[in-house]
DNA sequence: AAGATTGTTGCTTA
DNA sequence: TTAAGCAACAATCT
């Protein structure tokens, strides 16, 4: 079966697998795939770039293919929830230069041995989708329709050759190149990150007393606090016991340190568990991104709340995004 | 069938 | 000057 010689690595969140709830990549999710990345491109040289969607390079084409093609990535970091690739050029006196990938909302990369699979995009059909979960991922595991860029690799001593998809069904996500004075103005916006150094208690709690508006609205926001996206700042709520509601400068010390450790708690399990929308391919085992069992609040809306067992969910639109958390034990 | 959904940007308002 | 609020972006589902 193939399954068990599958090479196929796919590296993001997948919207069939949880089709009622729509999962974009945060922190977790794309640290997972910059890990699986990581280890599987580093250091083939890139041979050949297919564009089919331009405005998704926000460079000219011809840049982006010049400064990629016949070089090679020689790390992959990330800050937020933006890929940087390091790019390790042939010539050693070329200008030091990254490629930034973000997902946005529905961006995936897929790695792909060629030699194994063609690989593929998003599940175009319910049909798709059930017969990739038979495990016939050969129908599944090729170019898709929302496929916009691929990446062909080479392996430099073996000479195999590997793919590298960029699939993005809604055409949010963009790449970029860019050089190192661009890289270090883009990282500069971007606020404190939970398993980064900046993330102390000093840094958080100062946070909270200059700003204004509402909690939820202060941890989406990347350039206070870079990472989480909608599905952890409702755990982190529900965890920390506060309704999204209440303003920054509303809570009490205990309340802001609660928040601050379940930050942190929340996001290290959710990377440990490869991201509640992750979904891995490449093993036999077939393991897939867990965290989603883990979720407390998000999704569950109309349901027994797990804590106190007595309200429900409820579900509103707050900082313009769906929130959710329970009245009862959140105040 | 209109409205919700998602992350981020950029515009408007306060 | 700065922050808050909100439309826009694409495509799909309810």
């Amino acid at each position: 079966m193939l399954i068990n010689s599958c090479q196929c690595l796919k590296l993001n969140y997948n919207k069939f697998i949880i089709r009622s709830h729509k999962l974009m990549p945060e922190l977790p999710e794309v640290e997972t795939i910059r890990r699986g990345l990581k280890r599987r491109v580093v250091g083939k040289r890139i041979k050949k770039i297919i564009i089919k969607k331009p405005k998704l390079i926000k460079n000219s084409g011809q840049l982006f293919k010049k400064t990629l093609i016949d070089n090679s990535f020689a790390d992959i970091q990330r800050i937020g929830k933006l890929l940087i690739f390091s790019i390790k050029f042939k010539s050693k006196k070329a200008e030091p230069k990254f490629l930034l990938i973000h997902l946005k909302m529905t961006g995936q990369l897929v790695y792909c041995d060629k030699n194994n699979f063609v690989a593929g995009g998003h599940a175009n059909s319910r049909e798709e989708e059930r017969r990739f979960f038979d495990g016939q991922q050969e129908d599944f595991c090729r170019e898709g329709e929302h496929t916009h860029i691929i990446f062909e690799l080479n392996s430099q001593h073996r000479g195999k050759t590997s793919m590298l998809f960029f699939n993005d069904l809604r055409q949010f996500g963009y790449l970029k190149i860019v050089n190192e004075k661009e890289l270090k103005e883009i990282k500069s916006k971007f606020g404190v990150e939970p398993g980064q150094r900046n993330f102390t208690w000093q840094n958080f709690r100062k946070i909270f007393f200059e700003r204004r508006g509402n909690i939820k609205a202060l941890l989406l926001n990347q350039k206070i606090i870079s990472g989480l996206g909608n599905i952890y700042v409702d755990e982190i709520l529900f965890a920390s016991r506060v309704k999204p509601t209440r303003l920054a400068n509303s809570l009490s010390e205990s309340e802001i340190k609660k928040i601050f450790s379940s930050t942190k708690n929340i996001i290290k399990r959710a990377i440990k568990f490869r991201g509640t929308t992750f979904s891995d391919f490449v093993d036999s085992r077939g393991r897939k991104g867990n965290f989603k069992q883990k979720l407390k609040v998000y999704g569950r809306q109309g349901k027994k709340c797990q804590r106190c067992k007595k309200s429900k969910i409820e579900k509103k639109k707050i900082a313009g995004r769906g929130t959710h958390f329970c009245s009862k034990c959140q105040k």
